[in-house]
DNA sequence: AATGAATGAGGTTTCATTCAT
DNA sequence: TATGAATGAAACCTCATTCAT
């Protein structure tokens, strides 16, 4: 019996959830079978449940994991002393996105998709959803409070209700791309631009 | 009891794809089993594999299904004469959707959001989502023209890029719907407004 | 309901057995399922129900059916009035083998192997083979009876024991022939002459 | 119980083996059911799959085993510095097909004769039964060459023909044993002695 | 702590047979 | 007689989880 280090523990966690997050990516949350995540993870059964009780776990795990990797940037774009124009700022979450898409280790958004479609019926994933979703809205509503102080959108609307709006882009630009694969940041911050009325500032 | 008639036939498929239907929305489409839906439709195992020929058939009958109900209203809002204001179109979009929701049956956005990750990882899916998702992007982008012509877009934008993202903001609302459960049409659709140059225009 | 004369019938029985017979042929008792059996005639279930029984009744018919084959020649070659030379009678069943295996309708022997291997476990098959092999032996005995009588074959053997080995030979070519693919008539006849010892009479 | 020999794993493949040759010997292939195999073998469903991946390969593991059953005896024969006269090889033959038979553990014959069945529309049982039944015909042939250079059989004939022969003898006696029950390696080697137009030699 | 063989409930699908029309 | 949709028991196989070592 070795002892094991918290650091030991933490790293068995995250090979676990790496392995179990590849065979997500590719599979969906219920073709992954335990046996898939075990063999991809080089632990065997016993181990793997010692870090998880459940597959439930395993899959709320790679779930939180994948609902927070788009929340990440707001820190940055909100600590800018000069607030930026709305459709830059969207340009940049876009960007984000494919970033985080890019990542090595897999494509996380497939990972969100299949989270969002789980927490429809699934409590635990749906507040996951609902914890992860709340504060990048409220972001977004304060992106706009500022576009409002700086005149670029009427200060008589509702911040949040923008918010919505410009919160409900992100799941479309995702799904575009990975279902259709003809969405670009470009192309669609473009598109973007174009209803903010705006002329494009690149 | 042979000699059925067409009619016969059809009724029977629809009463099973309701029952799975009314599974995939309390369950989703994996926990949904054939033994669910063949209790549920009233009928046998054996009737059940009389008209479908194995699970995945019927999950791609539910998708389909699904998928289509969306694109129904655009008939109607490119037929009339004078084209919508931007703003108006999106707005009857919205109620479109919260009434397909509400439809007796169960609400099939949810059903929806459960073909969209599936299509993630199932190639009969995808090509059923891409093949549902195009027309109602081109949809989009007819109007977008006709937004063009009027003058309330500005002509050089590209409308296939700005029906990316009109056709974008609807996973979005619907899932935030879904999900959240504080979004409605009026929300959701004063934010577009708000995003509209600022100039809302009802 | 048009009255059916007793020919008509007998068609249609025939017209059962041949379909069965055919997928028999191709799949082996099993693996036919009563679908293929039904298909294959042009009846309906329920007309192949006012015939058989059951699936085992059709299975006892192509059985019964396969396993008389062979025993057809014989009253042929007992009948002739000079006997015949052992190593030319079995010259004649071997071909005869041969002869209703390429029988338009497909290869009965193959159906044949599949009874006696099904007559191991069950009774009905089990008797139906051991009617058809008795008598089939006892011609061999006649034959054998002849060969001592005309000097061809030791006086003090036991004719039935001499048949047990001459019948034993017919298995094994019809099997060889079917699995193995490298054994004729000539061949085989040409093995067995050499067998009797006799220098070959043709 | 992990960490388990090779021995421990080997001995429950063969239990399992063991378990579905009883029920392939009491009820054939087909009627052996999984789920009869599991009950008797003592093991878990899981624990049977997780040392054959399907029930044809359990299928293909007692037919080769049964199919393998009379070549052993060869390597004796053949061993042997005198080569046996044909009759007294055959008899020894014969002599063995039933000590095989009467083997703790159930008649193999029986599962011969269900491979050799099944061998007709299965192709890998096909080539099993292939590969045994190549080199057992090598066997006879060796055996006969032997018996030319010794003079007791004519010199001109073609030792795979007449191999054919004396191998084609054991499907019709094993059959004969099952089926009809009143044949002996005693009656059976006196029939062939008989034809052997030799004087029985014991 | 770690192993991985074992468990067994439960999943999907098939198929011989029936019976209302 | 004839039809063929419907039945439902039972087939094969999977997989989350446990526990003796």
């Amino acid at each position: 019996m070795p002892k094991v280090t918290v650091e030991h523990r933490l790293a068995r966690r995250a090979q676990i959830v790496a392995a179990a997050r590849h065979c997500v990516i590719e599979q969906g949350f219920h073709k992954t079978t335990m046996a898939d995540v075990i063999r991809e993870s080089g632990l065997s059964a016993g181990a793997v449940y010692g870090y998880f009780r459940s597959k439930d776990e395993i899959v709320e795990a790679i779930a939180d994991d994948a609902l927070s990797a788009v929340g990440e940037l707001f820190e940055d774009i909100l600590a800018m002393p000069d607030p930026l124009p709305l459709g830059q700022a969207m340009r940049k979450v876009l960007d984000h996105v494919v970033d985080i898409a890019e990542r090595p280790g897999g494509d996380v958004t497939r990972v969100a998709l299949q989270a969002w479609a789980e927490a429809v019926h699934n409590p635990a994933i749906a507040a996951i959803a609902a914890a992860k979703w709340t504060p990048l809205r409220s972001h977004f509503a304060a992106i706009v409070r500022r576009a409002q102080a700086g005149g670029s959108l009427p200060p008589d609307a509702d911040p949040d209700h923008v918010a919505q709006a410009l919160f409900g882009l992100l799941p479309g630009f995702l799904m575009q791309r990975l279902l259709l694969g003809d969405v670009t940041p470009e192309s669609y911050a473009d598109g973007i631009d174009a209803l903010l009325g705006s002329h494009p500032q690149r």
